[in-house]
RNA sequence: GCACCGCUAGCUCAACUGGCAGAGCAGCUGACUCUUAAUCAGCGGGUUGUAGGUUCAAGUCCUACGCGGUGUACCA
């Protein structure tokens, strides 16, 4: 008695509607529900209910009702109500399950009696959450149903959902991704590749003996890629720290030390721009292996990314949620920039190829070449107007200019070239590999370089990272690498843009 | 960064060359014991992103700002 007391009078401080006049009229309609289930000394938010099945488990077990039967059995769901048809004495409601499961409720005269069917009438809404305690029966319809004996709310909503029938905006969409998720089935299937996919991914390098590290995301120097860190101050140090822009150099100290086999799946920040394949924070996936090169680098992510697809899709033919039919099986193709340039625009390009010659090409093209470009840019940018556009699949980028990757060891072979390859999956640049630089002078020479373009003002260039090169001092094993941009995966996965491949992707705050 | 387009009810969208701000769904009231985007009748709901300006009159024209989208530049 003394309980029930102290609990109404508590649930009284909490009747009271929120000050806010300018509350939408369905919100202070729900409120002002939500207000009178408490003063009737009923709970709008029990702490639990009774649950015996899931609507899927209820499914499940009674899948193939024949219409107007009674099964006889009694069970407890609760789920979340997105359709409500209120008749006369009879009203019917649709559940939700997370899982998208669905399930109708019937509410009759006959069994809830009157002063519960016209508090279900009254009080509940589209979005609430309620459980029931009923029998399983199929409809007249068919329909497989709870026939209800008893109800209560187990959540009231105090928004309106949106139009179920009409899509959501794409920025109420990220915004609030909830609502996306409530709303939309695609949305959920999304949220849940993601995770299938990174498990696939995990289990493809533990068949291949790689060990999964963690390498810092605060980082002391700005290192590991070419782009702008976001900066950040540590307190008990009270030094700037930098949020990592990629972990390579950490990666590549594994190796130095014997984790022969490394990868790790992680969040890179840049601090660039935005948009729909760029975000601030993208989830990167780097790998290295001793005595790989960059060839071998290649068939390795592409069997990755083969038995990832399969683990999403179920086959390396699939479709995106869109409909369009993709194809990932078998060889990727390999292209060597130089010869394919060449073959392109019919004049034999090489590296060794003055800008002379090159500038002209580029005028044919429409490219307007600016005054830093060294030649290998002019290269690297015929190449993707004259090259790029003829990929119908999958593809590796090979051998790029020597000039425009100067942290990237040399080809064995061909002078002015460098081992590195960059994949192209759709037309989007979804991994990049290399036969890792290991001789610690030449990465000295080199990464002094850009120290020096970084103390002269350019935001992108790495500063002189002494540790790492004294790890290279002591000698790393030849290695290859790759960086994959997870999200970018993703993408090709399903055909959507970055911001729908991540949950809650950085947007700008809403100011009211 | 730059250029262009957009922002109207809870949601999705209308409103011609400036002339009474509307619909569908959702909500409220009533009817209906087999509905399923239920149906029928009636009703309410708006500082048209924000702040200024022009005008007899501004959702509409002008300026600035905010947020978003598309294209473009750098990047995975």
């Amino acid at each position: 008695m003394g309980r029930t007391l102290v609990r109404l009078a508590r649930m009284a401080e909490h009747v009271v509607i929120p000050e806010d006049d300018d509350l939408p009229e369905q919100m202070r309609v729900r409120h002002e529900k939500r207000v009178r289930l408490l003063e009737d000394g009923r709970d709008a938010y029990p702490v639990t209910v009774p649950r015996t099945h899931t609507l899927s488990e209820v499914r499940a077990e009674w899948p193939d009702l024949a219409p107007d039967t009674a099964t006889g059995a009694t069970v407890s769901v609760s789920a979340r109500v997105m359709f409500v048809r209120n008749t006369g004495k009879l009203c019917f409601a649709t559940l939700r399950d997370g899982d998208g499961a669905e399930l109708q409720l019937m509410v009759s005269l006959d069994r809830v009696g009157e002063a519960s069917l016209a508090d279900w009438k009254s009080l509940v809404d589209i979005g609430d959450f309620v459980a029931a305690t009923g029998e399983v029966i199929a409809s007249r319809r068919g329909e497989l149903s709870v026939m209800v004996d008893v109800w209560q709310l187990a959540s009231k909503a105090l928004r309106p959902l949106p139009v179920a029938h009409k899509p959501l905006s794409e920025d109420t969409r990220v915004r609030q991704r909830y609502v996306d998720l409530i709303m939309r089935p695609d949305a959920q299937r999304m949220a849940r590749m993601r995770p299938q996919a990174l498990a696939a991914l995990r289990a493809s390098f533990a068949a291949r003996n790689y060990l999964e590290v963690e390498t810092p995301m605060l980082q002391v120097l700005h290192g590991g890629a070419t782009a702008r860190p976001f900066t950040t101050h540590s307190n008990a140090y009270d030094i700037q720290l930098y949020l990592r822009i990629a972990p390579e150099l950490f990666l590549k100290r594994c190796v130095v030390g014997g984790l022969d086999r490394v990868f790790e799946i992680n969040r890179n920040f840049r601090n660039e721009g935005a948009d729909s394949s760029h975000s601030p924070e993208f989830a990167m996936l780097e790998f290295y292996e001793s005595y790989a090169d960059y060839r071998d680098m290649a068939r390795t992510l592409r069997e990755l990314i083969q038995e990832v697809t399969v683990a999403v899709h179920g086959s390396l033919q699939f479709e995106w949620l869109d409909g369009t039919m993709q194809d990932l099986s078998g060889e990727w193709a390999w292209v060597s920039m130089y010869p394919a340039l060449s073959e392109a625009v019919g004049v034999d390009i090489t590296p060794e190829t003055p800008i002379d010659v090159l500038r002209p090409l580029c005028d044919v093209a429409g490219i307007k070449p600016e005054k830093t470009w060294v030649p290998g840019k002019y290269v690297e940018e015929l190449f993707e107007h004259h090259v790029l556009p003829s990929f119908t699949g999958p593809t590796f980028v090979a051998d790029f200019p020597e000039d425009t990757s100067p942290l990237t060891r040399a080809h064995r072979t061909i002078p002015g070239v460098v081992e590195k390859w960059d994949l192209y999956i759709n037309g989007y640049e979804t991994g990049t590999g290399y036969s890792e630089l290991i001789d610690p002078v030449i990465q000295r020479e080199r990464l002094h370089a850009q120290s020096l373009l970084a103390a002269k003002g350019d935001p992108e260039a790495m500063q002189l990272d002494e540790d790492f090169l004294r790890a290279l001092e002591y000698g790393a094993p030849p290695m290859g690498g790759v960086g994959m941009g997870f999200d970018r995966l993703l993408m090709a996965l399903s055909g959507l843009g970055i911001r729908e491949t991540i949950l809650f992707p950085l947007v700008k705050p809403e100011r009211r």
